[in-house]
Order: C-alpha cells, then structure tokens, then sequence
DNA sequence: CACGAGACCTGTTCGC
DNA sequence: TGCGAACAGGTCTCGT
C-alpha cells in the first residue's frame, strides 16, 4: 500500500484523527495483542509487550516510510510496507481478520496494525535512529535541493529506478511515485544516474517534489481495497496505466520490467539517453 | 559497488 | 466454471 504519501496520510489521521477515528496522541497503551509474532522486529514479543503497557503516546511523526510514534520512554516505529495500515478503531467497529498487533488504549479504542501479506513490521526502541538512521534526504525536506540531488546522482553508477527506490538513496519513493516522477522529468528508468546534466536533475527533482506534493494533498493514492481515503490513482499519468495515452503525447503506455518491478514508460517522452 | 534472483506472505486478476 | 500462473504500493539477503 504505502509510500510517503500515504504514510504522511495515515500520520495525519493518527494526529489529528478523521470524522471516524480520534486522535491518537495523549492516549495510553494499556495492552497488546500479538496475533502474528513476526510483526514484531525488535524486541522479542514478550519483552516488547511488557515494555510497552503503560506508555503514553506524546508524538507522532515520518520519516521517510516509517511512521514514529513518541512514547514515554521509548519510541515506537512502524513500517507498513507492501499491504499495512495503522488506524484507530471504535468499540462498536468490528475486529478483522488481519488485525495483527491490536493496541488496546483508553476508553475501549483500539490502535490496529493491519496487514494481509504480514510484510509489515514495528519496532520498539530507545533511539529511533537504531531503525531510521540510514535512511537518505527527505525528499520534501529543506536539504533536498537540486544541485544536491545532482551532486548525489553524479556518486553512483546505477539505473535511475532502482536508485530511486534505494532507501538510503531518498527516503520515501516507491514504485508508483518513481514511475510518476520519471515521467514527468521525461527520463528514462534505465538511464545511468552519473549521466545527467545539472538541467535533468533539476528536472526530476521538480518532478519527485510535485509528484508527492500532489498525492498527499489527495490524501494518497487508493490501489486497492485496503487503503481508504486517498484518490490520487485519479491523476496517476503512467502508473498501471498501460496501453492508455501518455498525457503528454498520446503514444500508448508501455509496461517494462527493471529490477524486478513492473515500471510504466512513455516510450516517446522517456528516451534512454 | 552494482545487479539479479529468491525469500517473506496473502489476495486478486488473468489466461487457457 | 476451474485452476494455475502472474501480479501487487517493500525490503532483506545471498551469490556473482
């Protein structure tokens, strides 16, 4: 489901809560169900359970695609990767079957971690720079800048995509919002990262900088039936749009595989260069 | 260092 | 209709 702007999305709802869900912050955890263990990176189970009742939650923030929520003395950090979601739930809302760590807070609400495909994972820490600390630029950041994105594709020799999607490359891209970015800067994803001028780069910075701006004012892109909310899928120009007409050309989009992952290009816009 | 394959999981959609 | 293959928003690890 979830890259940065939909992570920042379900941050959002968890801080200020949405017309169905309550705000989370304040709240106390007053216990956990652990249904699938292995949702739990670090620590083990157990001591994660009794480490963590009691805890208030004070903040909550992202950090590329993790969310970070500030107990009282540790630091929870969750990642949803491919099928999570992490929301509050009602007393007179009903469990379901892939609730697979329930927060029990005050006042019978719950904070339900999600995920079908149990690809998700949460962390319970002293320092959250123990989970996040390799992490690259915020791409929405004030230190994301043209020339540095520039002078960063200049010390590498890879292909743009799978550059893009390298965490501690930028923090936040997945396959959609790379596929979207490339298009719109009208790169190539195959194109080697040290062959772009300063102008290519800028480019595609503006492109990355526009293509999340846009998504998380839409509250995310909705792909599948798991993620509520968002309608970004409305504006997406490439992404799981083949055969249809690029926007900016009309040539029909093709669909390519790079590093494994299905990539959306304009054959006519997107020229290997 | 860069890259590809395989693993981790479950659910939906596609093609015959 | 049925059934296996392909595919899905992510990341890690291993071998070359």
């Amino acid at each position: 489901m979830p890259e940065l702007p939909e992570v920042e999305t379900v941050c959002r709802y968890l801080r200020e809560g949405r017309p169905d869900q309550p705000p989370v912050i304040g709240r106390t955890i007053r216990n956990v169900e652990i249904n699938w263990e292995r949702s739990i990176a670090f620590p083990d189970a157990d001591i994660f359970r009794r480490k963590i009742v009691g805890q208030k939650i004070s903040q909550i923030g992202r950090r590329g695609k993790y969310l970070i929520l500030k107990l009282d003395s540790d630091t929870l950090l969750v990642h949803l990767r491919m099928s999570g979601d992490l929301y509050v739930r009602q007393p007179h809302m009903p469990d379901g079957p892939y609730d697979r760590v329930v927060f029990l807070l005050d006042q019978e609400l719950k904070l339900v971690f999600e995920d079908s495909r149990k690809f998700g994972r949460i962390w319970l820490v002293d320092n959250p720079a123990e989970v996040v600390g390799n992490l690259g630029p915020e791409p929405l950041g004030e230190e994301f800048t043209p020339s540095s994105l520039y002078t960063l594709l200049q010390s590498r020799h890879r292909q743009l995509k799978p550059l893009l999607l390298d965490q501690s490359f930028i923090a936040g891209l997945g396959n959609i919002y790379t596929d979207e970015a490339l298009h719109a800067a009208r790169l190539h994803p195959l194109t080697l990262s040290d062959t772009l001028r300063p102008e290519d780069a800028e480019r595609l910075w503006a492109a990355i900088r526009q293509a999340l701006q846009a998504a998380i004012r839409r509250n995310g892109t909705s792909i599948d039936w798991i993620y509520r909310g968002g309608d970004y899928q409305k504006y997406l120009r490439v992404y799981q749009r083949t055969g249809d007409p690029c926007p900016n050309c009309g040539t029909p989009i093709e669909r390519i595989v790079v590093g494994q992952r299905g990539t959306h290009i304009c054959p006519t816009c997107q020229k290997l260069l």
